[in-house]
DNA sequence: GTCCGTCTTTGCGCCAGCGCAACGTTCCCA
DNA sequence: TGGGAACGTTGCGCTGGCGCAAAGACGGAC
């Protein structure tokens, strides 16, 4: 097994020694997935735990209307789908990749046996979905407090942190977003997200570069949610 | 032990024969709550669960800001609390009672002691919080794409199934909500709701009675989610 | 009763954000 | 190297919902 898989790395597998960390993968198996593919849909039963290696899925609520909305992204690391699986609960969100994504996944089995051997990555599974759960509602404060412009002000702060690379010209989020997946996750338009993106521009806070964006200024970004 | 409590007839114990649920219920302490006092503060380390036995705790999400978002309602047999005492995380939102209440609550060891010895409530109270997750993505979407009156109307219907009592005129709902308390459910403004519910007072979908709001036409209720 | 605090209703002006439409821009692929 | 599709920008009119203010309705305390 290569001791350079970021899977290895998980935070699902804090506190283990490397070579229960290799039992661990060896009880998954590993998936190639090529871009923009289904990995799991809402509302069917949840029959494996994923760990992503490489890659990227995209998490999302579809409503009754089809329009959907971003959940979160999972990154290299992060795991998905652990306790519904456990309970054989149907996934609460659809999954799909953004880009060609190495998974190792557990069937249901070999998740218990997983757990059962290793306790402490039960707890960091649990801890993981306290730490979703904490973030849900901070979501759904944020999404009936704020004003749009500080959703997308926050929202861009944290994919920084997620996902982000410095630069000499400040922080460049290495996913490609569209408008309308911006809007998507903070609830609003992609006219709207286009309007603020851009005045933000004007005010040299941020710029465009292929379709990724550079951070050039963090703090009065950071200074869009409180104020205007 | 009382075998009418209603903390008996919880969920958590799904499964469980009585008398395992009589020991459960010994390995708690039995706390009487006076009516608006706090029971959980956001932010500090979780260090018991909670059963509510009788009365209701109100969850809420304080903002930097100080307005207040209700998160949801805790009735008779519904836990509070178990995977973050667990984790020693710390509460993700506050807990007030909003009437006289009784609680049983578990200390961590107790709650271990539970946990340890009847694996089921373990596996139910997962399946809880689960839910639990799965109702915050829900309430995440239905704020971010439904109108104010769409988002009442679901709020009202959940309302009725929770602590709604049928009567002759319709579905009773039980408890005393303020319209600033509704507001902060749905996120929006006092007078919105008011007007809101003015209207369908005319309408004769529903009428207010003491403080409590009866539900005269549940139909025509669900039917305001999706039009208008 | 009657007083006071809390909750509710409703008129009115205002603005954030929506959404159509039309026009640019970028990227992919042959 | 072009041509088409997907994505981005911006002007403009419209409206849902906000929030102040002022007046009414209720309810508990004594």
């Amino acid at each position: 097994m290569d001791s350079r898989r970021d899977a290895l790395h998980s935070r699902v597998f804090d506190g283990l020694p490397d070579t229960d960390r290799q039992t661990c993968l060896a009880w998954a198996s590993l998936r190639d997935v090529p871009a923009s593919t289904w990995v799991a849909r809402q509302g069917e039963p949840a029959t494996t735990f994923c760990l992503v290696d490489r890659g990227a899925l995209k998490l999302l609520q579809d409503t009754p209307q089809g329009q959907e909305l971003i959940v979160r992204f999972v990154g290299p690391g992060d795991p998905f789908g652990g306790v519904v699986a456990l309970e054989s609960a149907p996934y609460p969100v659809s999954a799909v990749t953004v880009e060609p994504t190495q998974l190792f996944t557990w069937q249901v089995d070999a998740l218990r046996t997983m757990l059962d051997t290793y306790p402490l990555v039960r707890a960091n599974l649990m801890r993981e979905m306290t730490a979703h759960m904490t973030d849900a509602l901070t979501r759904v404060r944020e999404m009936t407090t704020l004003r749009v412009a500080e959703r997308l002000a926050i929202t861009l702060m944290r994919l920084a942190r997620q996902c982000g690379r410095q630069t000499p010209d400040g922080i460049l989020i290495t996913h490609q977003l569209t408008r309308q997946e911006l809007a998507d996750l903070i609830g609003t338009t992609l006219y709207t997200v286009s309007r603020t993106l851009s005045q933000w521009e004007t005010d040299g806070i941020l710029e465009t570069q292929k379709r990724q964006l550079l951070i050039r200024d963090p703090r009065r970004l950071a200074a869009q949610r409180g104020e205007a």
